[in-house]
DNA sequence: ATAGGACCTCGAGCCGCTAGAGGTTCAAGG
DNA sequence: CCTTGAACCTCTAGCGGCTCGAGGTCCTAT
């Protein structure tokens, strides 16, 4: 049985962090010292280690749900998780397609932008006509 | 002189936001009519898809505010319009990277998978096992 | 004159944390 | 056993960048 900062030590995860997935219901909540603080055991070691895992493969806390409550069924056929990884590596790849467009505009931009001064800048005049740009992206984010 | 929702329309921005941008500083209050509607120019729709196009193009807020102070000052060398964009940019290879990173651990993962119970499941294992990954991906997100 | 779509403000919610205030408990050293 | 001070507790608010909803007003077309 350890404390809450010796879980966040072992896991790389900070103490509020842990509190929060708790409150979200993503971490069970642990027993108490008399005094009321939280005591761990190695299972929630080994939960704690899953998510963070998971988290830093990019799944969401959503998804990281789902693939602890299908880990319970042991029997059953493992086709949603591998679903669930798939949507992932889909959401990743998409991810990287469109930060490659940006990457390619950015370059051009920089690129071309041989002026001295603001008026002539070759990366506002990107900025501020859509038009001259190759591809069309659209949505923001990624 | 036109409405916000025109404005909308041609910019292709949610009206909601052109307020959160005018609400945050990024876009000036406009003119109003007596009964206290927004009424916008020809400046505004330009600024308003400069600021549309920055984003799309992955330039935070802050960033954007930054290239719009600047583009203020046309006799200025644009060296620093400049650098705004190489930190962009390099931000967003470093970004590519990491998910380039994500990628491969979850192709592998998921290529490795011939189970069928949840019990030999191998994408549960990589995901409870750091030590199974290649590399060592530290942050989340990106 | 009226209908109804577009507008208004204000407040809350999304994700995944992070930080701070203000107070309590625990463990190690004397 | 007592003191110290680090670590813990709860609660609230904040980040970016919007998005949505409620409840009300205005504008424009017929």
């Amino acid at each position: 049985m350890f404390s809450i900062g010796t879980l966040a030590k072992r896991t790389g995860t900070k103490v509020p962090t842990i509190r929060y997935y708790e409150q979200i219901g993503l971490m069970p909540e642990p027993g108490r010292t008399e005094g009321g603080q939280r005591r761990y055991d190695a299972a929630a070691l080994d939960r704690l280690a899953f998510i963070r895992h998971s988290r830093q493969l990019g799944f969401s806390l959503d998804a990281i749900r789902e693939l602890l409550d299908l880990s319970d069924s042991p029997d059953r056929s493992c086709a949603q998780i591998d679903a669930v990884a798939q949507r992932q590596l889909s959401d990743v790849e998409a991810r990287i397609a469109r930060l490659e467009a940006l990457r390619g505009e950015l370059r051009r931009m920089i690129r071309d932008c041989n002026a001295d001064r603001v008026s002539e800048c070759r990366v506002l005049e990107v900025l501020r006509d859509h038009d001259e740009c190759l591809a069309s992206h659209d949505e923001p984010g990624g």
